[in-house]
RNA sequence: GUGCCCGUAGCUCAGUUGGAUAGAGCGUCAGCUUGCGGAGCUGAAGGUCGUACGUUCGAAUCGUAUCGGGCAUACCA
């Protein structure tokens, strides 16, 4: 138990003593840094109404019947209730839980999860609208991990639909090498398609439109060419996730695309049907009622030709993970525009009576300044920003500012740990400003900035690695205070994250973390100290190495050995 | 129309069972410089927390209203 855990019952034990009161919530806050004390509690305040005395008072008698609890006990602002607490104790609590999984807990173990991201579409280039998706997907396959989690992992790829046609038919008529296709031209042929048939509906025309469905009928009716064409689309952009996954340092167990889900999702829209869950409209579609559910917009589970669509897709996915995987909750991560659609697909699982906690991860929009200088969602219209782009130019800038002594390896590191952080930097609910400034920032609160703070805490190890560590049992650890506090909030932080999946707050703890490190080495000599302060100064700065890269690592930041 | 999200410093963002003088980073200004790695550290300026009422000893936080922005609202995914 913690000493700030034991020193919680003490406190609720003379509160029931004084006023009768049982299990009254106390909590712990860190103190102003001008005010005395190290942690505070409200709790006093927080009585005055139920106890009927101003919160001075009571904060007064919590005191008076605390004495001799060995904590220096004062009273500040309108009741506060302030605790100093020495170093040494702070160190000995840390050096109590300290383990090699130290700030990893075990509430999930024997529980399954499936993260699934980043669902990128067949035959399109990896845009930065997969950013968020794979991060975020990403990182919360490590922090339930680190909760004792078995994580599977899962690339729902869009692979179903109409787009084949589009490419089909775009494709014959570019003229294009079969061999020499890239994804790159897939997606210029896409967007060309789309347009074309814009202007072709608009004109009262059909052609077009006609060609790309007598694509799709091939394909279903297996025709060699057409499955010749949509294996290669396949191929080719199946490689280019993978190399761009490869580079963001993600990576899925499983990529089962929507076209699996197909057969079993319609096969189910089919049982539900018979059991009464669904209803078919007189044009042929069939829909899942959730009045019962608060949504009064039923569900379309089957389109009015009889072809499966998401929901369809969705359904069939989620029965195949229940059947096989066996999970106890789906994490699904996908932007905010989704989620009416997944409250009513969470409903309808519900409603049909599938039995696992469905999570949807979304997060708000990736941003852009309009060059009329309005900030707007960045779209495929107005240019979207591709993936392999923003890493080159991300690789090009750590080149120029750290010039050419770094190697490939390193410098990939730190551009990929600017990327990151700047997307786990804001809650993931915010949208995200696309600012490459920002993005790319190597200073400040940045990922780069705790590599930095990193790197050199490892340089110091290394330079005193033989030096011979004498015992420091009454060191008084004054100097180390915040670090200490900070090192034993890491396990709360770990936790905490896991539950709504806020990434931001490790981030902020990184952050946080690596600039009490820098004030702390700035002013407090480690290598040059008398031997028994520099045997607990490179004690402490071992374990700060240790749960600073471990935060970084549960955002998927690697630390470079250079900077 | 209805539902959801948002509005905090010049900019980008933190800030929950309601608590101390509302915090960071960037930018600006002023310092520290032969260091255990200065891509760092210290300090300053900068805020009627969209607006108005209400609840409370106490409101950025809770409630009501209102203004402004974004997203969604069954045959796309």
């Amino acid at each position: 138990m913690s000493i700030m855990d034991n020193f919680k019952e003490q406190i609720q034990r003379v509160i029931k003593g004084l006023y009768g009161l049982d299990d009254v919530t106390v909590d712990f806050a860190s103190v102003p840094s001008d005010i005395e004390g190290d942690y505070s509690t409200n709790v006093a305040m927080r009585l005055a109404r139920q106890v009927g005395k101003n919160p001075r008072q009571i904060a007064e008698e919590i005191i008076q019947a605390l004495e001799g609890c060995g904590y220096g006990l004062t009273i500040a602002g309108p009741g506060f209730i302030n605790i100093a607490v020495s170093g040494k104790a702070l160190y000995e609590q840390l050096a109590e839980n300290w383990s090699d999984n130290y700030g990893n807990n075990l509430s999930g173990v024997g529980k399954i999860a499936i993260s699934e991201f980043p669902s990128t579409n067949i035959a399109k280039p990896y845009s930065v609208g997969h950013l968020r998706p794979g991060t975020q997907g990403w990182a919360a396959k490590k922090v339930l991990e680190a909760n004792g989690w078995k994580v599977v992992t899962d690339n729902h790829l869009g692979d179903v639909g109409t787009p084949f046609g589009i490419w089909a038919v775009g494709f014959k008529r570019s003229g294009l090498d079969f061999n020499a296709v890239t994804v790159y031209d897939l997606g210029n042929i896409y967007i060309k398609m789309k347009a074309d048939l814009k202007a072709e509906e608009a004109e009262g025309k059909h052609e077009l439109a006609d060609e790309v469905q007598d694509w799709l009928l091939k394909l279903e009716s297996r025709d060699p060419e057409a499955i010749k064409l949509s294996e290669h689309f396949k191929e080719i952009s199946l490689a280019h996730t993978h190399e761009v996954m490869g580079r963001l340092g993600i990576s899925t167990d499983l990529e089962m695309g929507e076209s699996c889900f197909v057969e079993r999702g319609k096969d189910a829209v089919l049982e539900y049907l018979s059991k009464g869950y669904f209803e078919k409209n007189e044009d042929g579609s069939v829909i899942c009622p959730l009045d019962d559910y608060g949504i009064d917009v039923p569900m379309l589970m089957q389109k009015s030709n009889g072809a499966a669509l998401y929901a369809t897709t969705d359904l069939g996915c989620m029965l195949y993970r229940v059947e096989n995987i066996h999970p106890d909750k789906i994490i699904y991560a996908v932007g905010a525009e989704q989620k009416f659609y997944f409250e009513q697909l969470f409903a309808m699982a519900k409603k049909v009576g599938i039995e696992v906690d469905n999570y949807h991860m979304w997060f708000g929009t990736i941003d852009q300044i309009s060059p009329e200088g309005k900030r707007e969602k960045m779209s495929s219209r107005k240019g979207v920003v591709l993936m392999e782009e923003l890493l080159d130019d991300a690789e090009k800038r750590v080149r120029e500012n750290f010039g050419e002594n770094l190697n490939d390896e390193d410098i990939k590191k730190i551009a990929v740990g600017a990327i990151k952080f700047s997307d786990f930097v804001a809650d993931r609910k915010t949208g995200i400003l696309y600012d490459p400034d920002k993005i790319f920032a190597l200073a400040g609160q940045s990922g780069p900035f705790c590599q930095y703070a990193s790197v050199r805490l490892s340089k110091i190890l290394q330079k005193n690695a033989d030096f011979k560590t004498v015992e420091f049992a009454d060191y008084d650890w004054n100097e180390e205070k915040t670090v200490l506090q900070i090192l034993l909030k890491f396990p709360e932080v770990v936790a905490g994250a896991a539950e709504n999946f806020e990434m931001h707050k490790i981030a902020g703890y990184a952050f946080e973390l690596a600039q009490e490190l820098n004030r702390y080495y700035e002013k407090t000599p480690i290598s040059s100290a008398e031997d028994e302060a520099r045997s607990a100064r490179l004690w402490l700065i071992d374990k700060a190495d240790f749960v600073l890269k471990r935060a970084l690592d549960l955002l998927g930041i690697e630390v470079p050995g250079q900077m």
